[in-house]
DNA sequence: AAGTCATATAAGATATGTCCTATATTGGAT
DNA sequence: ATCCAATATAGGACATATCTTATATGACTT
C-alpha cells in the first residue's frame, strides 16, 4: 500500500503526469526508501483512479506528446491523512548480504574480506551520494515545511551509510585477526 | 533466492525436518535479516528437493508425528558455497515509515510527534531485545566459527537500533522546536 | 472421553514487486 | 530525410511473500 500513498502524496504537490512524477519526484525522493518501476507506477495511477482518489484528465501540448494529468482528490486526501496517521510495526529490513555473512564460515577467510570490502566500497559511494545531494530552494511555506521532512529522511539515509561502514569496517578488523580455517566445501 | 539458500546454509548444521529447522534455528537466526513464514519454508523444501539440493526421508518416531528429515546433498553445498561468494548490490530497505515522515508536513506537529514516539518505543524495545539475546556455547570448532559470523550479524542488528534511536531523537528535538502549522487538510 | 498443546505438513488465494517488451510523439542533431 | 533522445503510457510473464485454512499425530490434562 506505501506506494499507493505516496503517489498520492506526490500529487500533493501539484496535479502530474505519470512521467512527471516518476522522474521529476519519485525517483529524486521516496524512490530512496519505496523504489517502484514505471510500470508499477502508471499501475498504481490507474488503480487510484478506479477508486476515485485520483482524476485523470488527457492534456494535449503542442511542444509533447499528449499526456493523462492526475490530480488528487478530496477523498484521496482524506484517505492519505489517515494512513499517514496510523502507527505501523516497524517494517522488517530483509538484507540477503547478511544472509551471506551468517553462513560465511563456508567461504575461505579471503572470500570474507573479499566481500566485505565490496561492501565496504558500496556503501562509500552511497554515503557520498547522499553528502553530496542538493536540496532545493524553498519558494514558499508550504515547501519550507516539506524540505523540513524531506531533510529529515535525507539525515536517516545519511546516518545508515555511516552505520553500516562503521559495522562493515568492525568486521573486517574481527575477520582479519581471525585464522582462515580454508573453505571445508567449496 | 535469499530463503533457497537460508535452508540450505541452516542444513549444514545438521539434517532436520522443516519444523525443527523453522522452530529451533530459523527463527532465532535468519528470520531477523530474512523471514519467511512456515508455509513458505516448507514449500521451499519441496522446491529443493525437486532440484536435488536437498534429500528428504521420512522418519517415524514413537514419541513424535512421523516427520520428513531433509540433508543437504553434495550438489547444495557446491550451489551454497557459490552464492555466499557471489557479489551482489546492496538490497534495497524499503520503510513505509520514511513514507509517512516524507509527507509529514500534512499532519499536525503533536500527530508528527506522537508517530515519532510510538516509533522510537519500538526501537527501544527492539534495542534491548538485541542486548540480550543469548549466544550459544559453542562445543565445537565448526560452532565456534558460526559464532563469530552470528556475532557479526548480531552486532548490525544492535548498531542499528541504535541508528535508529539516535536518529529519532534527532527529529523529535527538530520537529518539537517546529511551528504547529496545523493539519491542513485532516 | 474430551480437550488442548506441541509437533508436523500442505496448499489455495491474494498482494506485491520485477523484468521485459511494446507503442507513440516531439524536438533536435546530422 | 533520418536518426536519436526525451517524453509518455501500457501490459504480459514471472517471482516472491503473505494470509488463511486445512489436516494429522501423539502427549498431557481434566
Amino acid at each position: 500500500m506505501s506506494l499507493h500513498f505516496a503517489i498520492l502524496g506526490l500529487l500533493t504537490f501539484e496535479p502530474m503526469s505519470g512521467y512527471t512524477l516518476k522522474t521529476r519526484y519519485f525517483d529524486r525522493s521516496v524512490a530512496h526508501f519505496w523504489p517502484a518501476d514505471q510500470s508499477q507506477i502508471y499501475r498504481t495511477l490507474q488503480s487510484l483512479e478506479r477508486s476515485g482518489e485520483v482524476e485523470g484528465h488527457i492534456v494535449a501540448s503542442d511542444t509533447r506528446p499528449k499526456s493523462r494529468l492526475y490530480a488528487i482528490t478530496e477523498a484521496g486526501r482524506t484517505a492519505l491523512v489517515a494512513w499517514l496517521a496510523q502507527d505501523r510495526p516497524v517494517a522488517v529490513q530483509r538484507d540477503d548480504f547478511l544472509v551471506q555473512l551468517y553462513f560465511a564460515r563456508l567461504l575461505s577467510r579471503d572470500q570474507v574480506l573479499a566481500m566485505l570490502q565490496a561492501r565496504l566500497d558500496q556503501h562509500v559511494r552511497q554515503r557520498d551520494y547522499f553528502d553530496t545531494l542538493e536540496i532545493p530552494e524553498a519558494t514558499s511555506d508550504e515547501m519550507r515545511r516539506q524540505i523540513v521532512f524531506g531533510g529529515l529522511t535525507l539525515d536517516f539515509a545519511r546516518r545508515r551509510e555511516r552505520m553500516m561502514i562503521a559495522w562493515i569496517e568492525a568486521c573486517i578488523a574481527e575477520i582479519s585477526g581471525l585464522p582462515d580455517a580454508g573453505s571445508p566445501f567449496a
